[in-house]
DNA sequence: AGCACGCCGACT
DNA sequence: GTCGGCGTGCTC
C-alpha cells in the first residue's frame, strides 16, 4: 500500500504552531517544501499556506483536513528563505505563520471569503423588513457581493442574522470562495478579427476599405507594428494606444473596423513594472578619498563579513556603493541595498536607474500589492533583477544568491519593526541573512548608532571611515540661538529668534532656499479649553488628540481614531478652544505670516501619504517651487538639494528631553543628519539651532561635528548603566482591558522572574501611553548580559510565562515580546 | 486572528 | 418571548 503523505503547513495566522493536512493522491506528485497550498480551516475558511514540511507521521489525535489544491508547481519561498524564517520566528520571539504574514505581499496571501449571490429565481413570498429589502436590492442590482460589502452598505459590523434571513428565505446562496490576491494588470489590445487571419480574407478586407483610407491606414499600422502580415495572421496584436497615437487619435474608423469585425479588441497582460532601460550611465571616477575608501571596504571584507562604512554628509556614499554594486553584479551575484522607508525617494532610484537599468527592482510600501508581488515574482522566475532597492520588508524577498546587502543610513530607527510581530530590525536581520548566503553587509552612515560603532571598534564588523565631503563642499557654520534668552527678552516672534529669522530673510532675499526642522515628537497640537484647561482625548488611548487643521478634525496617532473638530469644552460648554504645541502645520502658518510672499511647503506624514504627493513636494522644492520646506524628521532622510543654504532646528530641546537612554545619541543624529542638507558646491551653509540649553553637550557636539566625542560619552553610560551594546534588553508587553489585571499579572510574572534572573528584571512600569485601542498596557524589561544565549534567556521567560499567565485570572492578558526594542 | 457557540439584558 | 451583546474556546 501506498504510503499516506501529510504536510505540515504555515498560515497566515498568529498561532503558535503548524496544522498537519493529509495529501490527496493526485496531489502527491512534485510536492515540495516551499510551496503554496490551499486549505481548508476552521468550518468555512480557506488560507493559502506554505508547506514548511512534507512527511508520512499520520497524527493520532486528530482527524486531518485535505489540502485543497497546490497553487504554483514551484515552490515560492526557498530553502535560505524558510531557513531565514525560522531563524526569525526564534530570535524574536514570534510564530512562524507572523514572519509569513510579513514576508509575503498580500497578494500572495490568499484568505476565503463568504460571497453572497443574488438568487435570480427568487419570488417573494414573506414580508420581509424594509433594511432587509434595501440588502435585497442592493444585492440584485450587484448580483454578488462579498460579505464586508453588504456591512459597509448597511454601515455596521455583523450583517449575520439579516444574512440567515435571506438564506431561509431563498433569496440568496452563498459559496466561500478565495478573494483574488493579485489581479494582472491588462490593456486594450487589438488584432484581426479571427475570420480575417486568413490570407484570402485579409485581401478582401484590404479591397473592402480601398473607399476608407482612415480604416485602411490603420490596418496597415497593425500589420507594420505586429511585424507584418504573417504575425497579424498569428494572431498577434498591438495596443490600442499604439495604434491610435501613430493616427490622430482615428476613433471612429477604428470603431468601424471592429464593427466589421476586421479588428477585434482584448485584454492584454502587462506587467506594471517599469522594465525600460535608458541609457546606460558608466560610473563615474573616484576622488582620491573616494578611492581610497573604496579600497579599504575592498580589503576590509577579506577578513570581514561586516564592514561600517562612517562617511560625512555628502561625501559621496552612493556613488561608492555603485562601484560595489556593479563588481558584485559582474560575477552574478544578487545585491539588496535597504533604505529607511522614507529616505527611497526618486532620487536614489533615479541615481541607481541611470547605472543599472533593469536590472535594477524597487521594493517599497507606496507600491501597490501588485506591483509588489511582480517585483516578488521576478525574482522568483530569475528573471530581470539583480539588485533590489527596497525598504526593511525587502529582505524577505526571494534571493537565491545574494553577494552583498547594502543598509544605507544603518543608524535609522525604521529599520526596526514595532508592531506587529515579528518586531525584527531590518538591519541585523539583514546580517543573518546575508550570512545565510555567505554574502558581505555594508552598513552606511554618516551618523552610525552606537551600537553599530560600538561592534566596528572592537573589531567585531570592519570600520571605514571617510571624512572629506565631495567636491570639497564645506560642512556647515552652526549657529545656536538660545531662544530661552531671546524669550527673557521678549525678542521671540512666535517659535522663532531674531537670528534664524534674519537668515532666512537672507537667504530669500538671495533666492536661496530654506529648510526648517520641527521634531514633532511629543508636540503635536492639540486642543485645549482656555476656561477650564479640557483637552480632548482619544475614546480608546490614553493620549490626547492631535489637530489638524486643513481637514479640521482630531486624530490619535495611536489608533487612527478621528472625530470632527468640537465646537465647544466638552467639561465646561465654554467655546473658547485653543491650539497648543505646535507641529509642522503650525510653522507653515507662522512663516506664511511672518513672509506672505514666501512659498512654503510642508512635509511630514500628513502631506506625504501618496507616493505622488511625496514626489511632488521634492520635485517642487528641487525645481524652486517651494521657497521654505519644513518638515519632520522626513527631511533629514537621503536627500539632496542645490540650492539650500540656511537650516533651521526649531526646537533641539525635545529632542533632549525624551526620556530614553538612546535620546541623546538620537538627538544628535538628526541634527547631524538635518544640517547636512545645508551648503552644497562652493557655498558654505549656515544652520541655527535653537535651544534652551545652549550649553547642553550633545548641542557642542552637533556644532563641532563631533561624532567621536558623543560616542565616547555614550558608550560609557551604556556600560554604566548596562545598556546595549553591553547588555541585551528585551520587553515584555502586558496587555488587558482591565488596569488592575495586568498590574497583578505583570507583577507576578516580574516576581517570578527576579526569583531568576535577580535585578536584571526591571518593572513593571506603565509605558508612557498606558492605554492604546482600549487595553491597557504594562511593560516588564530585562536586561542581560551579552554573554547569555538569548534563547537560553527565552526559554526562562517562556516557564514564567506559561506558569503566571496560564492561571485563569490571567487567562486572557496578552503578552507581546519585543527582543532590542528601540 | 476569525469565527461559532453560548449565555444574559432591552426590545417587538 | 427574541435579537444581539461579547465572553470563551478552537482551529490540523
Amino acid at each position: 500500500m501506498e504510503p499516506e503523505i501529510f504536510v505540515d503547513v504555515i498560515l497566515p495566522l498568529p498561532l503558535p504552531r503548524l496544522f498537519t493536512y493529509f495529501v490527496p493522491d493526485d496531489m502527491q506528485d512534485n510536492l515540495q517544501k516551499g510551496m503554496r497550498v490551499v486549505v481548508p480551516f476552521g468550518k468555512k475558511k480557506q488560507y493559502s499556506g506554505i508547506v514548511f514540511s512534507v512527511h508520512q507521521n499520520k497524527p493520532a489525535e486528530y482527524e486531518t483536513k485535505p489540502l485543497l489544491s497546490i497553487i504554483e508547481r514551484t515552490p515560492i519561498i526557498n530553502e535560505k528563505q524558510l531557513d531565514f524564517w525560522q531563524w526569525m520566528a526564534e530570535y524574536y520571539q514570534c510564530t512562524l505563520g507572523e514572519v509569513y504574514k510579513a514576508a509575503l505581499p498580500s497578494g500572495l496571501k490568499l484568505e476565503s471569503e463568504t460571497r453572497v449571490y443574488y438568487n435570480p429565481d427568487y419570488i417573494q413570498s414573506n414580508e420581509l423588513s424594509e433594511k432587509v429589502e434595501k440588502v435585497l436590492l442592493f444585492l440584485s442590482d450587484k448580483k454578488f457581493c462579498s460579505v464586508g460589502e453588504i456591512n459597509d452598505f448597511l454601515k455596521q459590523k455583523s450583517s449575520f442574522s439579516l444574512l440567515q434571513t435571506l438564506l431561509e428565505e431563498g433569496a440568496v446562496f452563498v459559496n466561500e470562495r478565495l478573494k483574488e490576491g493579485y489581479k494582472a494588470r491588462t490593456e486594450n489590445y487589438l488584432r484581426l478579427g479571427e475570420a480575417f487571419q486568413k490570407e484570402e480574407a485579409l485581401h478582401e478586407a484590404f479591397n473592402a476599405l480601398e473607399k476608407a483610407p482612415r480604416q485602411l491606414q490603420l490596418l496597415m499600422t497593425l500589420l507594420q507594428k505586429t511585424g507584418g502580415a504573417g504575425q497579424a495572421m498569428n494572431g498577434a496584436g498591438i495596443s490600442r494606444k499604439a495604434m491610435l497615437e501613430g493616427n490622430n487619435s482615428a476613433t471612429s474608423p477604428l470603431n468601424e473596423l471592429l464593427k466589421k469585425g476586421i479588428l477585434e479588441q482584448y485584454a492584454h497582460e502587462v506587467g506594471r513594472l517599469d522594465l525600460a532601460n535608458g541609457p546606460i550611465k558608466e560610473k563615474s571616477i573616484f576622488s582620491p578619498a573616494q578611492a581610497k575608501a573604496f579600497k579599504e571596504i575592498e580589503s576590509a571584507f577579506e577578513t570581514q563579513n561586516v564592514v561600517l562604512f562612517h562617511g560625512v554628509t555628502s561625501s559621496g556614499k552612493t556613488e561608492l556603493y555603485i562601484h560595489l554594486i556593479e563588481k558584485n553584479i559582474e560575477k552574478g551575484k544578487q545585491v539588496l541595498y535597504l533604505l529607511p522607508e522614507i529616505a527611497l525617494t526618486t532620487q536614489i532610484t533615479t541615481r541607481l536607474k541611470k547605472h543599472f537599468g533593469n536590472k535594477l527592482g524597487i521594493y517599497h510600501s507606496k507600491f501597490s500589492s501588485e506591483e509588489r508581488v511582480e517585483v516578488y515574482r521576478d525574482l522568483l522566475e530569475n528573471h530581470h533583477y539583480q539588485i533590489v532597492l527596497g525598504v526593511r520588508s525587502s529582505i524577505f524577498l526571494p534571493f537565491t544568491n545574494l553577494g552583498l546587502v547594502i543598509v544605507d543610513e544603518e543608524h535609522e530607527h525604521s529599520f526596526k519593526q514595532f508592531d506587529p510581530a515579528p518586531r525584527y530590525h531590518a538591519r541585523d536581520a539583514a546580517i543573518m541573512l546575508a550570512h545565510k548566503h555567505g554574502a558581505k553587509v555594508l552598513l552606511g552612515t554618516a551618523t552610525p548608532s552606537v551600537e553599530s560603532y560600538y561592534n566596528a571598534k572592537r573589531g567585531k564588523y570592519g570600520l571605514v571611515e571617510l571624512f572629506t565631503r565631495f567636491e570639497d563642499i564645506q560642512l556647515p557654520r552652526i549657529l545656536v540661538a538660545d531662544t530661552r534668552e531671546a524669550r527673557r527678552k521678549k525678542q521671540m516672534k512666535s517659535h522663532f529668534t531674531p537670528l534664524l529669522l534674519e537668515h532666512v530673510e537672507s537667504a530669500l532675499s538671495n533666492n536661496k532656499q530654506v529648510i526648517l526642522f520641527q521634531n514633532r515628537r511629543g508636540f503635536s497640537p492639540f486642543l485645549e479649553c482656555t476656561v477650564c484647561a479640557w483637552v480632548p482625548r482619544c475614546k480608546f488611548c490614553d493620549v490626547s488628540m492631535t489637530y489638524h487643521k486643513k481637514m479640521n478634525q482630531l486624530v490619535c496617532h495611536y489608533c487612527g481614531h478621528t472625530v470632527t473638530t468640537p465646537q465647544t469644552c466638552h467639561a465646561c460648554g465654554s467655546p473658547s478652544l485653543s491650539t497648543q504645541g505646535f507641529g509642522t502645520e503650525k510653522i507653515e502658518e507662522e512663516i506664511k505670516n511672518i513672509f506672505p510672499e514666501v512659498r512654503a511647503g510642508r512635509m511630514d506624514l500628513d502631506t506625504t501619504r501618496s507616493k505622488k504627493s511625496y514626489q511632488k513636494i521634492i520635485s517642487d522644492f528641487e525645481s524652486g517651487n517651494i521657497d521654505v520646506l519644513i518638515g519632520t524628521q522626513m527631511v533629514t532622510k537621503g536627500l539632496d538639494f542645490d540650492n539650500v543654504s540656511v537650516v533651521g532646528i526649531l526646537n533641539a530641546d525635545n529632542m533632549l528631553n525624551i526620556p530614553d537612554f538612546r535620546a541623546f545619541e538620537r538627538g544628535f543624529q538628526m541634527m547631524a543628519q538635518v544640517s547636512g542638507r545645508a551648503g552644497r558646491k562652493n557655498k558654505q551653509g549656515t544652520v541655527v539651532l535653537q535651544t534652551s540649553a545652549p550649553d547642553h553637550p550633545i548641542i557642542g557636539y552637533v556644532v563641532e561635528n563631533d561624532y567621536a566625542t558623543m560616542y565616547k560619552t555614550q558608550i560609557a553610560e551604556r556600560q554604566m548603566y548596562k545598556y546595549p551594546p553591553y547588555y541585551r534588553l528585551m520587553n515584555l508587553i502586558l496587555k488587558h482591558k482591565h488596569k488592575p489585571v495586568v498590574d497583578k499579572a505583570a507583577e507576578a510574572l516580574a516576581n517570578q522572574l527576579r526569583a531568576i534572573l535577580g535585578d536584571r528584571v526591571l518593572g513593571p512600569q506603565e509605558p508612557p501611553v498606558g492605554r492604546v485601542q482600549n487595553q491597557y498596557l504594562t511593560r516588564i524589561m530585562l536586561k542581560f548580559e551579552k554573554g547569555h544565549s538569548p534563547s537560553h534567556v527565552k526559554q526562562l521567560v517562556n516557564d514564567a510565562v506559561n506558569n503566571i499567565l496560564s492561571r485563569q485570572e490571567w487567562r486572557y492578558v496578552t503578552l507581546q515580546v519585543d527582543v532590542d526594542p528601540l
